[in-house]
RNA sequence: GUGCCCAUAGCUCAGCAGGAUAGAGCGUCGGUUUCCUAAACCGCAGGCCGGAGGUUCGAAUCCUCUUGGGCACACCA
């Protein structure tokens, strides 16, 4: 629950505007507004622990040469009773701070006393986000698309929870609507052609053409054989969906939660036209003035999303279109169910709907910033050097059961929040199985591996983690201890940045960081052969760097595992 | 045609509410183990941040134009 990083930050900004204030009441310098306050932290060592550039913004204010200026910040600073030890100015105005090394010791003790929570802030409480993610067509398996937009809604949803959100994850189960015509119309033709050949019936070229569709049909001609096959048309594709729709749903259910996926709703579509809610959200955007009629169709204002095109929402055969249902559902989040914050997951190949759907709400008095879309760009993957297509219409597909099963979920999920979520991600299948160093899933696991066989073998010979109290922590001097000190304090900072940027990317190159650190430390600094106060402090560095490795992994949903 | 995303080391990518000498991993090459897991570590080399202008004390980062990739523009979802 504790962010230093933050909290000296917030130290240092207070002492900024104190100090230009005592300038600006001595008459050393004018008085000036302040613009927010910036603290960064330097890339150079020598540039202290934070930096700030503020003199040079406001130095045509101060009417005084940017150096002098910050000299004169700096001597109006009052730094009793804080982390701060020296003030420098540097470079063409800059005001450098450097820390004392105490504050990377009370990180350490924040460390040993949160220890599963170390990392968790408080940036989002009291707040309900609800990150909607996966949401695939249950119409067939689980693609490469849902399987990365699965790691990353999930990473983002536990992140957002690190950061103290009311996190509610969903899916929404696309259970009404074309899509699902379509699934009738494909699940006939194949349920006829099994049963009277290929040819009594033509295969619909838009239909679902993945050999999982023949599958339910083998499936349901073994329980019920050809009994549908003089149904009426409508009657039988009806039964036939309601065959294979729960199944695919389960299917999808299985496969996630072997994936490590989880989701607390699963949100039917359908319900919103039993509901009436859909009927009554259109009936609104009509009330509201914001639909049009032409064509037999009833549209959705162009003006309405900042489009110069309107968009259908109930079509001239009478069936509201997914739009129209999309709105009503993301109504029903904001207004039925009181989120202040949304947040979806949508394929980059969605992003043209994004304007649109923030439009639509904000016709019904929805701050349309309470909407985030994250797009993900679609994946590639490499087998042998060579592309490995994906296709549902070809039934060629690899399905993320396939992915499972030959790269495992460890290594599914690490990849795919290895790169950022607008990058496009090639996954090279042949790298992810590797055990080797070049597989940075197993770097990870390998140090903490490492780290629990060390503590372990310590134990066996009667020596524990020691209490903070019992510890010398200034014995710590060595440049690898510090160094991975110093990146271990910054992990509560990494959630807030990681939960403000919607980026667990962040965390995964995070943990690869603190990994590498504590192996060069390891390489450097022998723990268990040395002497007992020395020893005493790295063993409670080891064990902060365990517990500091475990929560961010268990945050990604991959296993920490003890020895490898 | 209109709009969105991307372009940084040989490869894959960070950095992009402007900051002080542009980073990491992999790959290449060269080292380290009578010693806690060598699935590790250390070191060398590698860059006109796609190009051209502009704003600024200061640009990989912001603006304009341009080139090359990906995607979207249905009474599909």
């Amino acid at each position: 629950m504790t962010n230093i990083i933050e909290n000296v930050r917030q130290e240092i900004k207070q002492i900024i505007s104190l100090s230009f204030k005592k300038a600006a009441e001595s008459g050393e310098l004018p008085q000036v507004e302040l613009p927010e306050v910036t603290i960064e932290v330097p890339r150079e060592k020598e540039h202290g622990d934070f930096s700030t550039n503020i003199v040079m913004q406001v130095s045509k204010q101060l009417k005084k040469a940017p150096r002098l200026a910050a000299e004169t910040i700096i001597n109006n600073m009052n730094l009793t009773d804080t982390y701060i030890e020296k003030v420098e100015c540097a470079g063409p105005g800059f005001i450098n701070f450097h820390l004392k090394i105490n504050w990377l010791f009370d990180a350490l003790k924040t460390i040993q006393s949160e220890k599963d929570n170390y990392g968790r802030i408080e940036l989002g409480k009291g707040k309900k986000v609800m990150v909607e993610y996966v949401s695939a067509n249950p119409t067939g398996p689980l693609h490469m698309g849902n399987a990365r937009g699965g790691a990353l809604g999930d990473c983002i949803a536990s992140v957002l929870d690190a950061a103290g959100y009311d996190v509610t994850r969903e899916f929404y189960v696309n259970d009404a609507g074309n899509q699902i015509e379509k699934f009738g119309i494909s699940l006939e033709a194949r349920y006829i052609q099994l049963l009277k050949g290929e040819d009594a019936m033509p295969f619909p070229e838009d239909g679902y053409h993945g050999e999982d569709i023949i599958d339910h049909m083998k499936d349901y001609i073994g329980l019920y054989g050809d009994k549908l096959l003089n149904a009426e048309t409508d009657e039988r594709r009806k039964a036939l969906v309601e065959f294979a729709l729960p199944r695919n749903i389960e299917r999808i259910k299985t496969a996630l939660e072997s994936y490590g996926v989880k989701h607390d709703f699963w949100f039917s579509e359908k319900s919103l036209y039993d509901s009436g809610e859909l009927d009554e959200t259109i009936k609104l955007l009509k009330e509201n003035n914001c639909t049009v009629e032409k064509e037999g169709a009833l549209w959705l204002k162009g003006e309405v999303m900042g489009s110069e095109k309107d968009e259908v929402l109930v079509r001239n055969n009478g069936y509201p279109t997914y739009f129209a249902a999309d709105i009503a559902y993301h109504r029903n989040k904001f207004l039925k169910r009181n989120y202040d914050w949304v947040i979806n997951l949508w394929g980059a190949d969605h992003h043209g709907h994004v304007a649109r759907m923030k439009g639509a709400i904000a016709s019904m008095g929805i701050n349309p910033d309470k909407l985030d879309v994250v797009l993900f760009q679609l994946v590639r993957l490499y087998r042998n050097g060579e592309i490995a297509r994906m296709s549902k219409r070809t039934g060629r597909t690899i399905s993320l059961v396939d992915l499972l099963e030959e790269v495992g979920r460890d290594a599914a999920r690490f990849i795919f929040n290895t790169k950022a979520s607008g990058s496009h991600l090639d996954f090279d299948l042949d790298l992810a199985v590797q055990q080797s160093n070049d597989n940075p899933v197993y770097y990870v696991q390998y140090a903490h591996a490492r780290i629990s066989s060390l503590l372990k073998r310590l134990e066996d010979e009667g020596v524990k983690v020691p209490t903070v109290d019992e510890t010398d922590l200034t014995l710590l001097q060595a440049k690898e201890e510090l160094e991975l000190l110093k990146r271990l304090a910054e992990y509560p900072e990494e959630i807030r940045i990681s939960a403000v940027t919607l980026e667990p990317s962040r965390l995964t190159r995070y943990v690869q960081d603190v990994a590498g650190l504590f192996h060069s430390f390891y390489n450097a600094c022998n723990v268990k052969n040395e002497e007992e106060n020395l020893r005493k402090a790295r063993v409670l560095l080891v064990d902060s760097t365990r517990i500091v490795i475990k929560n961010v992994l268990t945050l990604l949903s991959i296993t920490a595992p003890e020895r490898m």
